[in-house]
DNA sequence: CGAATCGTTGATTCAACTCAACGCGAGTGG
DNA sequence: CCACTCGCGTTGAGTTGAATCAACGATTCG
C-alpha cells in the first residue's frame, strides 16, 4: 500500500516502458503516443498468489504490469499445474479481451505486484484509431508467441538440467531487459514447486537439479536467491540463445 | 503442379477463408476487404519435408496456406527436434517478418502443400492503412499464442496417452473447422516420429501409445490413417476442451 | 513457542527411453 | 518380374531419468 505519489511515479515509468516497447518495431506517431497518454489507468496491487484472472472469467480490463511478477497457468485433469508464461514489469497482459470469449487460463501474482488497469475497450478503440498501435500490439503478441514456442522446445526436448538452466538464462536476460538489476546475481522469486510447474518437473527434482547446477559451478545459491557464477557454463548447459526473445540490440549485454 | 485454373480457384477459396477469419472478431470494413483483394499473391507448392523457411533466414513474404499441412520446429543442442506448431489450410504464417529479425525456427511441409505468398511489406502497409486488419491480425496472433500455451500444458503435465489423445482431438477439431472432412475419420498425415517430435516423446513410445488407445477402443487404425471410434473416450483421455482454440461457435460440432 | 511453508535428502518405483531386431509395403533398377 | 533398398511401423529386453513416497530441517510469522 504505497502512497499515491509513488503510484503515479510507477505508472509513469510503466507507461514509458510500454511506449518504448510499442515503438520497438517502428516508431509510432506522436498522435498515437498522445492517445496512449490519454488512457485512464487505475492502479492496484496484488499479494503473492492472489489471482489476477481466473479461467473462465471474461476480463474487461487491460493490465500493464508495473512491479513484481505474474504468471499464467493451466490446471490439467490429473490435478497437475503447468505455468505457461511469466510476466515481468513492462509486460502488457492483453490476453483474451480481444477474443471476447472467456479466459482459457489463470493469471496469478508470483510476488507482490503492482499493475495499472485500463478499460480493454479503450485500448481497442485506441488501436482502431491509430493503426500503428494495433501493429505494435500485434508485434508484441508475436514475440510472446515466440517465447511460448521456445518453452515448448525446452519442456519437450531438454533434460532437467538443461531445462532449468535455460529458464534461468531467460529470466536473467528478461530481468535485465526490464531494468531489474544486474544479470549476474538476480533474485529468483519462485519456489521450487513453482519452478517445477514451469518446467514440467516435480519440486523434488528441481531441488536436485539446482544442486547439480551448483555443483557444476554454474550457479550459487543462498536461501532463496540464485546467483549466476558462470554465465558461459549456464548458457552452454541450457542451450540458450536470446534470439527468440526478440529484444532490441541495446537491451542486453549477452553475446 | 496443377494447372493455373486450379491455382486460382484454390487462391480464391483461401482468400475467402482468410477474410472470414480476419472478420471473426469484428466485421472488417468493406474498404479493408477490398484492400486484401488487391494484394498480389503468387502461388507455389512444396513437396513433403521441403523447407518453407529456415532458422536464421529473414523472410520477406507472408504465407497463406491453401492446401496441405506445414509444421514449425526447433532443433535443440542434443540433436532433438521439437515441433512447436502445426499449420492447417487457411492459416496465415506471418511469423517474424514483423519482428524484422531472423526466424527463430524452421517451417517445413508436412504433406504436399500449396501456399500463396505476398510481400510482407504489402500486408503491413495494408494493416497500417486499415486498422481493422491490424487488429484482426493481432487477434489471430493471440489465438495462436493460446494454442501454443495449451501445448505447453499438454507436454509438461500430461502422460503419453493423454497427450496423444489431446493432439488427436485438437487436429480433428481444427481439421473440421478448416473444412477438411468429417471429424470422426480423418487422415492423420504424420509419421510416428513426427508425432513423437510434436508431443515430446519418442517414435517407439508413440507406437505403443497409439496401440493402447486402440485397445481402449478410442481409435482404430489402418495403415497410416486413424479413425476416432469413441469421441467421448478420446476427449476424456486427452482432457480436451476446445475453448483454447477460440473458434467461433458455428465452426465445430463438439459439445 | 507452535504452525505453516519451503527446502533437503534418501529409498523405491515407474513411465518413457534406448537399443536392437524384424516386418512390411512402395519404389527402383537390372 | 524379381531382387534390392529404403522408410516406416512393430515388438521385445534392458536401462534410466524423473516421479513418488516419506521423513526431517530450516525459516518465517503470528
Amino acid at each position: 500500500m504505497d502512497i499515491p505519489a509513488n503510484f503515479n511515479q510507477l505508472r509513469d515509468i510503466g507507461l514509458a516502458m510500454l511506449k518504448a516497447r510499442l515503438s520497438g518495431f517502428h516508431p509510432i506517431a506522436p498522435e498515437a503516443t498522445a492517445a496512449i497518454d490519454r488512457l485512464q489507468w487505475s492502479m492496484r496491487t496484488y499479494e503473492p498468489s492472489e489471482y489476477v484472472l481466473r479461467h473462465g472469467e471474461r476480463p474487461k480490463v487491460c493490465t500493464l504490469l508495473l512491479k513484481g511478477f505474474l504468471y499464467r497457468h493451466k490446471i490439467v485433469a490429473n490435478g497437475g499445474r503447468q505455468i505457461v508464461a511469466l510476466a515481468l514489469p513492462g509486460d502488457l497482459l492483453d490476453v483474451q479481451q480481444l477474443t471476447l470469449s472467456q479466459a482459457d487460463h489463470n493469471i496469478q501474482a508470483l510476488t507482490e505486484a503492482t499493475v495499472a488497469n485500463c478499460r480493454a475497450e479503450d485500448v481497442i478503440t485506441c488501436a482502431r484509431t491509430h493503426s500503428g498501435i494495433a501493429i505494435a500490439l500485434w508485434h508484441l503478441a508475436l514475440i510472446e508467441a515466440s517465447i511460448t514456442r521456445e518453452w515448448i522446445a525446452n519442456i519437450g526436448r531438454r533434460d532437467a538440467q538443461s531445462r532449468t538452466a535455460h529458464l534461468l538464462c531467460e529470466l536473467a536476460v528478461r530481468c535485465d531487459a526490464a531494468g531489474l538489476g544486474a544479470p549476474d546475481a538476480f533474485e529468483l522469486p519462485m519456489t521450487q514447486e513453482q519452478l517445477g510447474d514451469t518446467l514440467g518437473l516435480t519440486a523434488v527434482h528441481i531441488n536436485r537439479t539446482l544442486r547439480s547446477l551448483e555443483v557444476r559451478g554454474a550457479i550459487t545459491r543462498d536461501k532463496r536467491s540464485i546467483a549466476v557464477t558462470d554465465w558461459r557454463a549456464l548458457r552452454e548447459i541450457g542451450d540458450f540463445s536470446a534470439d527468440y526473445l526478440h529484444l532490441r540490440d541495446d537491451q542486453h549485454a549477452f553475446g
